[in-house]
DNA sequence: GTTGTCTTGCAACCATGTTGCTTTTTTGTA
DNA sequence: TACAAAAAAGCAACATGGTTGCAAGACAAC
């Protein structure tokens, strides 16, 4: 298992132009092993003291700026970050998104299943991007 | 004018079960009188060093404990707030909301009066609350 | 292998937000 | 109006989240 999140994020760096390291190679297997999103300090924790917090911040922002991750809105005051799936991987705009927290568990699913629903804005407002978060609760804390 | 804000201020805290303060009033003048969001950062540049920071941390709490204003998530990470409408005030669960975020002017609008549409998850999840964050040019960008 | 480029680590810094404690202001009541 | 209890403000210190500049190390391409 982790030997093949290992080889898929060797491929998915250089999918997207990204050189191949230690840390790279890591977080990216973090996040291919966890469905949820995270934010930097979940990849700290995880990682331990391995590297520095500084080339996490880089290391993510690099990911964003390639189309690998996305950041997701929240209403505390944290950035957190999602893998993208294929569809935003190959170029698609970002354009919309449906995310999922669980009030129970805290966790932040992206749900690209599900389209957003259009809406309608009063007159003088044009639409760019619509994101929406639900929370509720998730399957398995029902 | 800024006496109307003045006075709505000193009624709407009362209603709340807040004592009326010097910087309880100013700092809800200054929501009363600009309809868009405000970060913390915001009002302090408003209010110069009239108060102390913590002040307005703990006042914007108190705020949000008491249902005069709610908190908006956003992709950077300030947290922002924006007064309810009465509907809210009142009472009314906060269970759907949709705010606007000029991407030219950085303003941040609650668009009340737009319904959030209904949207259908996968199973197994329960929503509790939808919050949606359109993003684009607003009417005075235009 | 060697060279140039990209990444890392370190240190220092800034912004945002919180907590504990003391002093001051409000409020309700006598 | 004066007074006591409760609440809010100010101050200091701290915690967390994030950024920048620079020197040293790792990677990639030839």
């Amino acid at each position: 298992m982790a030997t093949v999140h290992q080889e898929e994020s060797i491929a998915l760096l250089k999918a997207h132009g990204l050189s191949v390291t230690g840390g790279r190679k890591d977080i990216l297997v973090i996040f291919l092993s966890r469905k949820g999103a995270l934010a930097h300090a979940d990849i700290e924790k995880k990682l331990g003291a391995r590297y520095d917090r500084v080339t996490i911040y880089r290391t993510l922002q690099s990911f964003v700026d390639k189309g690998l991750i996305h950041s997701i809105p929240t209403n505390d005051n944290s950035i957190r970050y999602a893998l993208c799936k294929d569809e935003c991987a190959s170029g698609h705009h970002h354009d919309h998104h449906v995310h999922f927290v669980c009030k129970r568990c805290d966790n932040t699913y992206c749900l690209d299943s599900v389209a957003t629903p259009s809406i309608k804005l009063p007159k003088g407002y044009s639409i760019n991007q619509v994101e929406m978060v639900v929370s509720g609760q998730c399957p398995s804390c029902q």
